[in-house]
RNA sequence: GGCCCGUUCGUCUACCGGUUAGGACGCAAGAUUUUCAUUCUUGAAAUGGGGGUUCGAUUCCCCCACGGGCUACCA
């Protein structure tokens, strides 16, 4: 087989919201692509017309951008092997279907999906295949001329593909080597169904592929029972040559319990499963979205990245550049991985710090907005900076510093009866004229000064400080005392001081 | 039921025949601190069970158990 370029594609139904699980599938395929300096496609498999949901396709576009996943060809980025929406390649796929059926290595089957299930039911472990096909009613079994009287008397069929018994298949698979898998075992799928005129999954992925000139199929574990299928039609239409490298990646399962993680565990279990908020047109409920929920873009990579993957180093703060640089398809685990959602907020943290303040802020101020406030860039970047370490997600910032910008109204029981001692307002009532004369009414300054004040007169430190933090923040939380006033300013200090005095005795 | 894949701390994982079984999240304790956090230090915590192969198995093989996936005119 010759040297060909990469060519990876990330193949999504339409039929929902992308969950997290398939957005790490298309980011394990970009950063394979990327790493081998090929081409990463966006094919839409839209071939069941029943479960097409309106709005899916843009939404995986727009989720996949966010998190800077790109695409170098495909539905709305263009390239030379379109189209890329499955739904617009029908006269393709009947070409080959055709081809298969004259070749006698598929054929046209009648049975009705009612008669079908009649059949499961009344036969255990029934499957359509070379032990029952010369039972039903198909073009194996009827005369041509009838096969060909009742698809033009506007029956419906399907074409199933012919598979021939005892045979044991390989698949020889990146991650988990060789697969084996007897031939009978495999039913005779439907290729093709007349109803709609299209493909269903198998013949269509085929064809796509092969036409595309893709290189490697990367895609989830759910796949590998039927990946003997695929690697007996490309055997059928006779491209074994340029047939693509499989990896079967392990699924992501849900955090507790059985089961993979699917759609419907959205926020049941109190995390988001999508990487953006997704309103089902049909039902109107909401699901959460990870950006929605104050997620960073790179985090979410850097996570998602790491749960079913390791870069065979300890470091675990990687970049999208430094994934691509150390990923390795061999360095897949093969088991599924549980999703862990307080790594995922721990990520989210590390790169809440290394962003910059004017970034932050620029992400805080629409909140700020919503809550009635209005305040200077340059303050709002002051705030951030000091109150980011102690974050894990913007929107956690206005619990954390909303006195940065108002004045509390309340002072914290709890800590009022733990912090306000007997003395406290008589103290403080000094340490207000103390601060009056305070000039400039810097930190460091001022603490020095405040410090000293105390001292001279024999108070104790914590005492003063835990009161003055009460009546600045109504709780005994924030950052260092004298950053606050520093930020608030003496006027508004003092103010805050006096209402206290005054609230608390 | 049948077929396929898998099984290391609670979770994500490293160790691809010889390690005191390593790291991270989470958890606990301590330190720092005027508070709450952050940070730092320390700690508890794992090779599913049984057979082999081997001087030696987490690592290779088999059986069992368990987990997961597939078994549609869905992808």
């Amino acid at each position: 087989m010759t040297q060909r370029k990469v060519r990876v594609r990330f193949a999504p139904s339409p039929t929902g919201a992308l969950h997290i699980g398939g957005v790490r599938t298309a980011l394990y395929n970009y950063l394979f692509a990327k790493q081998q300096g090929g081409d990463m496609i966006l094919r839409i498999e839209d071939t069941d017309s029943g479960r097409f949901v309106p709005g899916a396709e843009d939404y995986i576009i727009e989720a996949l951008t966010w998190l800077g996943i790109q695409f170098d060809e495909g539905v709305s980025f263009g390239g030379s092997y379109g189209p890329y929406r499955q739904s617009e390649r029908r006269a393709i796929y009947k070409t080959y279907v055709d081809q298969l059926l004259n070749d006698g290595l598929a054929y046209v089957a009648f049975d009705t999906p009612e008669e079908l299930e009649v059949k499961r039911t009344e036969i255990a472990n029934f499957q359509y295949d070379a032990s029952t096909r010369m039972q039903m009613r198909n073009s194996l079994t009827l005369a041509p001329n009838e096969t060909k009287a009742l698809i033009d008397a506007g029956n419906q069929y399907v074409v199933r593909i012919k598979i021939e018994p005892n045979e044991d298949i390989i698949v020889n698979d990146l991650i988990r080597g060789e697969v084996v898998i007897n031939s009978s075992v495999l039913d005779d799928k439907v290729l093709y169904k007349s109803s709609d005129q299209l493909p269903t999954y198998h013949l269509a992925n085929i064809v796509d592929d092969h036409l595309m000139e893709v290189t490697h199929v990367i895609r989830g574990e759910e796949w590998l029972p039927s990946a003997p299928l695929h690697v007996l039609l490309y055997r059928y239409f006779g491209w074994t040559e340029t047939m693509p490298q499989f990896a079967h990646l392990a699924l992501l399962l849900k955090p507790e319990g059985n089961g993979k993680l699917s759609k419907r565990d959205g926020d049941r279990l109190g995390f988001p499963v999508f990487p953006l908020e997704w309103q089902d047109p049909k039902t109107g409920d909401v699901s959460s979205g990870y950006r929605e929920s104050g997620y960073l873009p790179e985090a979410v990579v850097n996570f998602l990245a790491l749960l079913g993957w390791n870069p065979g180093h300890d470091q675990e703060m990687m970049s999208m550049d430094d994934l691509i640089k150390s990923f390795d398809l061999t360095r897949c685990s093969k088991s599924g991985a549980k999703f862990d959602y307080e790594k995922g907020k721990w990520f989210n943290h590390q790169y809440l710090q290394k962003k910059d303040n004017s970034e932050l802020a620029a992400l805080f101020m629409p909140i700020l907005e919503s809550k009635g406030v209005s305040a200077e860039p340059a303050y709002v970047e002051k705030v951030v900076g000091m109150m980011k370490d102690r974050v894990t997600f913007v929107k956690e910032l206005w619990d954390t510093c909303s006195f940065f910008f108002v004045a509390p109204t309340e002072y914290d029981e709890k800590t009022a009866k733990k912090r306000w001692k007997a003395d406290s307002a008589t103290q403080l009532a000094e340490l207000v004229a103390v601060l009056r004369l305070r000039e400039p009414f810097d930190s460091e300054g001022t603490e020095e000064e405040v410090k000293a004040w105390i001292e001279s007169h024999g108070y104790h430190l914590g005492n003063i400080m835990n009161a003055v933090r009460l009546a600045l923040v109504g709780e005994g939380k924030g950052p260092h005392i004298f950053d606050i006033t520093e930020a608030i300013g003496k006027e508004e200090s003092i103010k805050r001081i006096e209402r206290a005095i005054e609230i608390l005795k």
